[in-house]
Order: structure tokens, then C-alpha cells, then sequence
RNA sequence: GUGGCUAUGGUGAAGCGGUUAACACAUACGACUGUGACUCGUACAUACGAGGGUUCAAAUCCCUCUAGCCACCCCA
């Protein structure tokens, strides 16, 4: 094969395009009902905001980003995810001065050097929300609930959802602290990747796979336990709200996030369908990170969802649309009759196809049922001489007698539902 | 970054050292003399991921590379 796309970068085919734009059109419908309104941000930015809001020791800024240096000396870097350069145009913009609480959403591709697997790209497109300047939990359930209502849209019930808190800088350095102290009393028990955890990231060994983690922190302090009564009664707030309006969660107090900028709430949607790409959105609340990156101290909350994810959950089922009618010629005499008609009703919004090049009539038939026509019609000599023609509705046979015009032809053709 | 598996036409695949690379689907054209879905006929890989080697002979054996998939790490 001569050239070929990047690795773990995919090309979208139509076939499989149909489902993309349910997706983004469901997403769009969802989040302007609730008040949100797009962003669109670049693709690449400066590295720093990246290392400055995600986290210089995380994975994505230590190892996963598409990071170079431009040709006027500039240290950029393809969007690892999106509310970073959000974030940057909501201060850059000062839209906090428009308005106290802004709801945006944003759609695209972001770019994650890793190695491709299921549910996994080097290019990937996400989804997400982001509202800031509220502090209320009112604003993280109004979020969850979008979320929510994004997949009963889009007819998925299978990914559940998942909430946990994890406090603020007040109460989780204390949390880390003690539950340091638990592990090393079991460090012996724990996997190698754990006990690199142990010092990097503690609270990590609690979602390890690992059967001898699990055992070993099987009674392990829980953050819950552990809030400040500040995110505590906000955490409470939050699960009262979603009982309130009858959204279904669990809470996982085990659930940790990879972006260091989260605090208090924090959420999955999760599935048992795509190995261990189990989470096909994922969010939290970030009260810092607006003012960790030069703005005004602001809270915020968002989540992003990821499209190849809910694309293959969403598996074969069938978004592609079908010709009104397909119009077959016998010769070379009629195409210019045929092809008025099919301009004249194109341009009166009835989905209209044709033979492009002379081909036999059985071509054509066979063609028109490839497309999956509704309605056929034939024209020659004939059909020309007398101005009607008898359309062929494709399911069960049955030819109708109209005239060769858009007036008679439209109504007929034309999808009524 | 680590590990496992796989690489034959547009697709799914047979082939396990020996002349024309099976079969199916898809596609194109045709048969049933101006009407599709059934049936039938014809066409369709100078070629078996790339490069090297072994051999009289390789898609079939060996080596290297590349790609894809899956898993780990991590993540949407």
C-alpha cells in the first residue's frame, strides 16, 4: 500500500459517518435544551496550559502529548482533551464578565500519543460541557442529569453512572496521608505497578485490577469518610438532587481521576462492553483550575464524552437514509427529460437519483434497488410522448400513474411520517 | 514504553514446498426481447504486507522490517 493514514489516526467512511452525526446532532439538541451554547477552540495550543492545568506529572502531559516546536520557535501542542483550551478562552475572552455563569459545550478531535487499541485512538473525538461559576451542587446535578438524558437520547441504557467526591486541597492531602499509612503496612501484598503507586499516586492502587491489590485494600479508608463538612454536605447535596429527579447512580468511592485538576465531584459513565476502555464519559469539578491558570477564581464543572466509544456502543444500527425515487431512462433521448425532472425536484427537497451513464435498464433497476429507492420510475419514448409515466413503488411492486411533474410527483414520492 | 496474536483480491476466507492461487460475497456486463429483489452465464489477485535468504522449485520454511488487532500502563 502506498500511503497510508498515521497510526491511530482513522478516517470516518459514510457508512459509518450516519451514526457520527446522530451522535453530535443528539449531543447538540440535549445541551441547547439546557442552555448551553458552542465553543469552538483551537486544535493546538501552547504546551504550557497543558502542563500548567492537567498536571505535570500526569501520564498525558509526561508521556502522551503530540508536543513540537513550530517554525517561529513556539512550544505547541495538539489538544490532549478539551477544557484546558476552553478554560483559556473563557479568561482570555472574559466571558466571566458577560455573564456569572457560562454553559459552553465543544466537539472535536483531541490527540493522545498512545498505543491504539479498542475504544482507543492517537486521534479521538470528545464531546463535552463545561459550566462555570457556580459553586452550588445544583450545577454538578443539572450536568449529571444532561448527561444522563444525553444517553437515554441516543437510546443507550447500558453505561451506568458512577459518582464519588474527591475533596479539596482542605481535607484529601489528609486523606492521601492516611491512607499512606494503611497501605505501607500491606505494601509487601501489593503489585509492582502499586507500589510505584504507593509513592506517586496512592490513591490509585484503589482501582487496581490486580488480585492481590484487591485484597489488600479491601479495607481501605474511604475519601467519603474523609471530607471536610464542606465537601461533604456538598457531596450530600449532590446525591439528594439526583434522587430528587430520579437519576440513577452508584458511587464508587474508588473512583479516581487522571487529570490533576479535579476536585469534589467527580463521575464515570460506565460500560462493560468495551474491555478496558470502560469509560465512555467521565468528568468532574475543577474549583481551582481557572484561577491556577491566571484567571479569576472561578469554579467550574464539565465532562467530556468519547464519540469512537459511544459509536461502538451504538454498534450496527442503521442511520443512513434512502432515495425518494430513482429515475431509470431507456435512451440516450430521455436523459435530458429525466435529468429536468430530477433538478426540479431536488430543488423542491425530494431526494431524487439517477443513472449517470446510459447503462441497460436492468443496471438500472438493479441500482435503484441497491439504494434502497423507495419509488422507481421509467421514461422513454412513451412516457416523454404522453407526459406520465407509472412509478414503481419499490416494497411490494405496485406502479402508479402520475404526471412527469414535480407538482404530481413531489406528494407522491415524498416520505410522509 | 511492555507483552501476545495476525498479515492472501473490494470483503470473508481455502491453501501446510511443485504446472492455470479453491470457494463465497460484493462489483460489472449479459440471458428472462421497456422494469429490481429469485435463477443462470461471463468477467474480476502477473498476485499472496515489505525486503532478504534456503531450495531445482515458496503464499507455503528461515531472518529482518512494517502494519493491524488485543491486552498492560493510562485513559474518553
Amino acid at each position: 500500500m502506498a500511503l497510508t493514514a498515521v497510526k491511530g489516526f482513522n478516517d470516518i467512511l459514510p457508512e459509518e459517518s450516519g451514526r457520527w452525526q446522530h451522535i453530535e446532532q443528539t449531543a447538540r439538541r440535549v445541551f441547547e435544551l439546557n442552555g448551553f451554547g458552542e465553543i469552538r477552540v483551537p486544535v493546538l495550543e501552547k504546551t504550557e496550559l497543558f502542563s500548567r492545568s492537567i498536571g505535570d506529572g500526569t501520564d498525558i502531559v509526561e508521556k502522551e502529548m503530540y508536543t513540537f516546536t513550530d517554525k517561529g520557535e513556539n512550544n505547541v501542542t495538539l489538544r490532549p482533551e478539551g477544557t484546558a483550551g476552553v478554560m483559556r478562552a473563557f479568561i482570555e475572552h472574559k466571558l466571566y464578565a458577560l455573564d456569572p455563569v457560562s454553559k459552553l459545550y465543544y466537539m472535536g478531535p483531541m490527540f493522545r500519543y498512545e498505543r491504539p487499541q479498542k475504544g482507543r485512538y492517537r486521534q479521538f473525538h470528545q464531546i463535552g460541557a463545561e459550566i462555570t461559576g457556580v459553586n452550588d451542587p445544583l450545577a454538578d446535578a443539572q450536568l449529571l442529569n444532561m448527561l444522563t438524558a444525553f444517553f437515554r437520547e441516543i437510546g443507550l441504557d447500558e453505561p451506568t453512572l458512577q459518582i464519588n467526591s474527591l475533596g479539596c486541597p482542605e481535607c484529601r492531602p489528609a486523606y492521601r496521608s492516611t491512607l499512606r499509612s494503611f497501605l505501607e503496612a500491606r505494601i509487601d501484598q501489593l503489585c509492582d505497578d502499586c507500589k510505584r503507586r504507593f509513592v506517586s499516586n496512592p490513591l490509585r492502587t484503589l482501582d487496581c485490577k490486580a488480585q492481590g491489590c484487591i485484597e489488600a485494600t479491601a479495607g481501605a479508608p474511604s475519601v467519603l469518610d474523609h471530607l471536610c463538612s464542606g465537601c461533604d454536605s456538598h457531596f450530600s447535596s449532590v446525591r439528594r438532587y439526583l434522587d430528587l429527579s430520579g437519576t440513577p447512580y452508584s458511587i464508587n468511592a474508588r473512583m479516581v481521576r487522571g487529570l490533576d485538576y479535579y476536585t469534589r465531584t467527580t463521575f464515570e459513565m460506565v460500560t462493560g462492553l468495551l474491555g478496558s476502555q470502560s469509560a465512555v464519559a467521565a468528568g468532574g469539578r475543577y474549583d481551582g483550575l481557572i484561577s491556577q491558570l491566571g484567571g479569576p477564581s472561578i469554579p467550574g464543572i464539565g465532562f467530556a464524552m468519547g464519540l469512537e466509544r459511544i459509536a461502538l456502543l451504538l454498534g450496527a444500527k442503521e442511520f443512513s437514509s434512502q432515495p425518494d425515487l430513482f429515475i431509470a431512462t431507456m435512451g440516450a433521448g430521455e436523459r435530458d427529460v429525466a435529468f429536468c425532472l430530477m433538478d426540479g425536484l431536488l430543488k423542491s427537497g425530494v431526494r431524487v437519483e439517477m443513472d449517470y451513464e446510459g447503462k441497460s435498464l436492468k443496471s438500472q433497476m438493479r441500482r435503484a434497488d441497491k439504494l434502497n429507492a423507495r419509488y422507481s420510475v421509467v421514461i422513454g419514448e412513451n412516457e416523454v410522448a404522453s407526459g406520465r409515466a407509472a412509478f414503481k413503488r419499490m416494497a411490494d411492486g405496485l406502479q402508479i400513474d402520475a404526471a412527469l411533474t414535480v407538482d404530481a410527483i413531489a406528494p407522491l414520492v415524498r416520505k410522509t411520517v
